[in-house]
RNA sequence: GCGCCCGUAGCUCAGUAGGAUAGAGCGACGGUUUCCUAAACCGUAGGUCGCAGGUUCGAAUCCUGCCGGGCGUACCA
């Protein structure tokens, strides 16, 4: 990729560097605030001046009488205390924009670079159990966009979803399907509710009512263990009645059926432990006497893990499987919506790494670099503190045997660089985690795990902020919980769809379904796009699907509306794409033809921005000020009307405009674009 | 306590490898449809860039202190 930017800065610091007599110096080319500066202004001068103790203003003299623009700028001025104002020529525009009418429009004369990298990218992470929900809108999104932002670039990438199926909530899930057994078998003999789905409205209901909600636990309790006693085989172990069958079975069981239970079970584990904190209460296990009741789910994971080990736990790794297909079913719908470019092929959750578990943490403690620590495994980056001011651990191996995202990570990031063979790894998540990753990037670079053949891999964190409700508080639906990604859109869309109604009833209906989509879905990854990653944004449904403003319809209106100039044009009998094929010369003398022309050439200037920070607003801002520019050149400079000596240079501005918005909407955001609206 | 992030117009936000007079949108006020989609365009008003110092030709941007908010801080992810 080379832009202007990049030529002007080359040649303008190499003047710089000769009339200074340094080996380097940088032009720093920047855009000017205020077009009556022109284009571009080189701010390089004033400190290699202060660092010659000479004079800016004579400096700027000196570059400028030495520079050989020609082609490019009119004759630079020298301004203020000692800038170079720069002004592209039209001429130049022109030649850009013919260019870029001759190449690939799925290229926009933007050539890839030539230093390719192999770039992991690890995003998205749904939990196993769950469905998604808005804490997975930024990372699928934000990363799907850094994918195809690096892909255009000409790197290659590999797409990591690193899906949350192991560690404890692996014992979750299972604890969880034990539920769905006791209350379907209960349910069968008696005809009983389901008690899960009974008591999870129940235990949201108590939240704060101590009495009453000790009451329900220790009722909850009481039954876990009778129902945990009644299927026990005194030779074979527990779980051998009931619910090994039940888990047997369970792979073939259909879908629609216990996916539902399924969550809904899972959701009730993970809050009954959260309520019996502090409650006393506790349960018999077979392996480790007498436990708190709240630690059941930590206590199973570690047996289930070393499944391995025990052959007896086939079962519950078979049923965790399907659990797991369920899970990502429902993740493909909404990526398939979201037009995330996700699937089978990307999936290596973290239960793909467990394997690797046990040597991740024999090679720590082999090298010195892991010791024990109050009964965990821990190694202790240097620079991190806890509350207390001792070193920070970061724990490989629970006291109880356990692994933890740490040791995934860590196994993750081995794989990533030993048989992915990255060159540059990219994380994508929330800002919360930033110690975690800072720690890990340490870690592995005292093990050494982020180097091959002595080259060190690029690690990066891509944080984000959180998706806020009006409250300024995160985003949660009525009932307190988190707001699944589906019903988001489905109310985007919805929405989306009543606008069309009231500005263009008469489309048929199958059109009018496919602009809702489009712009529903279009409004919510765009409303997030364009906002800085690194804040925290206030999710409005009204804001993001207005028509004024950065907004996707607004984007996607003004490409509507070229494609109906050149719809027009065509029912006229004009046939664009030979007009535009022989043109060599084009007429900008419009002040909106040549403003727009020359934010037109400036595509791969917004494109790099986007990816040197891993920013996408930097593309949506670009694409803004392009649609408003379009605006401000529709109202002023009819095309089809045009003289015919300004119709085809008019044409061709409103073709490279749909194309360079169809390529940055739909290829680099994957927003869909409508022809009509 | 320590660490990280944030504080910019009434509201929601852009803008940090230091650059000229700090920008948008919403909201407010005013204008533009015999003409390619008015889901649009044009204009006006609105700011001690949290506060106080410092660094320098120049600071929203870098440094220090303070105030206010968020997040994290040993076996969750």
């Amino acid at each position: 990729m080379r832009t202007v930017v990049d030529i002007l800065e080359q040649r303008i610091g190499r003047a710089l560097a000769d009339t200074a007599g340094l080996d380097h110096s940088p032009a720093i080319i920047r855009t000017t605030a205020d077009p009556k500066f022109g284009d571009y202004q080189a701010n390089g001068v004033m400190a290699v001046a202060k660092q010659l103790r000479t004079n800016p203003r004579k400096l700027a003299e000196q570059v400028v009488a030495k520079l050989d623009l020609g082609e490019l700028c009119e004759t630079p001025e020298v301004a203020g205390p000692g800038f170079i104002n720069l002004r592209l020529k039209p001429e130049y525009v022109a030649s850009e924009l013919l260019r870029i009418n001759a190449g690939d429009a799925n290229r926009l004369a933007i050539k890839p670079t030539e230093m390719a990298q192999t770039v992991v990218v690890d995003f998205s992470s749904p939990n196993i159990a769950k469905e998604m929900h808005v804490g997975h809108l930024r990372s699928t999104i934000i990363g799907d966009c850094i994918c195809r932002l690096l892909e255009f670039e000409g790197h290659k990438v590999v797409r990591q979803n690193h899906i949350g199926d192991w560690g404890t909530q692996f014992g979750r899930v299972i604890l969880g399907l034990w539920h769905m057994c006791m209350a379907e078998k209960r349910q069968e003999e008696n005809g009983e509710p389901l008690y899960f789905a009974e008591e999870l409205k129940a235990l949201r209901a108590l939240a704060g009512d101590g009495q009453e909600l000790h009451a329900l636990c220790t009722k909850i309790r009481d039954r876990h263990e009778n129902d945990w006693r009644a299927d026990k085989d005194p030779e074979e172990g527990d779980g051998e009645l009931v619910f090994g069958p039940f888990l047997q079975g369970f792979p073939e069981r259909p879908a629609e059926e216990v996916w539902p239970r399924i969550q809904m079970a899972y959701q009730y584990v993970n809050l009954l432990e959260e309520c019996v904190v502090g409650m006393g209460l506790t349960i018999p296990t077979r392996q480790a006497g007498v436990i708190d009741y709240k630690d059941l789910g930590r206590h199973v994971t570690p047996m289930l893990q070393d499944r391995a080990k025990d052959p007896r736990n086939r079962q519950e790794w078979l049923a965790w499987n399907r659990v797991r297909e369920l899970t990502m079913a429902s993740c493909y719908a909404v990526y398939e919506r979201l037009g995330v470019m996700l699937g089978p092929e990307h999936e290596r959750g973290e239960s793909a790494y467990q394997p690797m578990l046990p040597d991740v943490v024999d090679s720590l403690r082999d090298t010195g670099l892991a010791a024990d620590s109050a009964g965990a495994v821990c190694v202790f980056p240097p620079g991190f503190q806890t509350k207390e001011g001792e070193p920070l651990p970061f724990i490989v191996q629970k006291s109880d045997g356990a692994f933890l995202y740490a040791t995934t990570d860590l196994a993750a990031l081995r794989y990533r660089v030993g048989q992915l063979k990255a060159d540059r790894i990219i994380y994508v998540t929330d800002a919360r985690q930033i110690q975690h990753f800072q720690m890990l990037f340490k870690v592995a670079e005292m093990a050494g795990w982020d180097r091959r053949n002595g080259r060190k891999a690029q690690l990066v964190h891509v944080t984000f902020g959180s998706v806020l409700g009006e409250d300024g508080k995160p985003l949660k639906a009525r009932s307190g919980e988190n707001v699944k990604l589906k019903d988001l859109l489905d109310e985007a869309v919805e929405r989306a769809k009543a606008v069309v109604e009231e500005k263009n009833p008469d489309l048929p209906a199958e059109k009018k379904t496919q602009i809702a989509q489009a712009v529903g879905v279009g409004a919510v990854k765009y409303a997030d796009y364009s906002n800085n990653r690194t804040s925290d944004y206030v999710f409005s449904f009204d804001k993001m699907l207005a028509m004024d403003g950065n907004t996707a319809p607004y984007m996607q209106y003004a490409y509507a509306r070229i494609r109906s100039i050149e719809r027009k044009a065509q029912s006229k009998g004009v046939d664009i794409a030979s007009e535009l094929a022989g043109m060599e010369t084009l007429d900008l003398s419009e002040p909106a033809e040549l403003d727009l022309g020359k934010h037109l050439a400036r595509y791969s200037e917004a494109i790099e921005a986007a990816i040197a920070d891993y920013k996408p607003n930097c593309l949506t801002a670009y694409l803004y000020e392009l649609a408003q520019k379009f605006s401000t050149f529709y109202t002023n400079c009819p095309v089809l009307d045009a003289p015919p000596t300004k119709r085809p240079t008019r044409l061709l501005l409103c073709d490279l405009t749909a194309k360079t918005i169809r390529h940055g909407l739909s290829e680099l955001l994957g927003i869909a674009v409508v022809e009509q609206m």
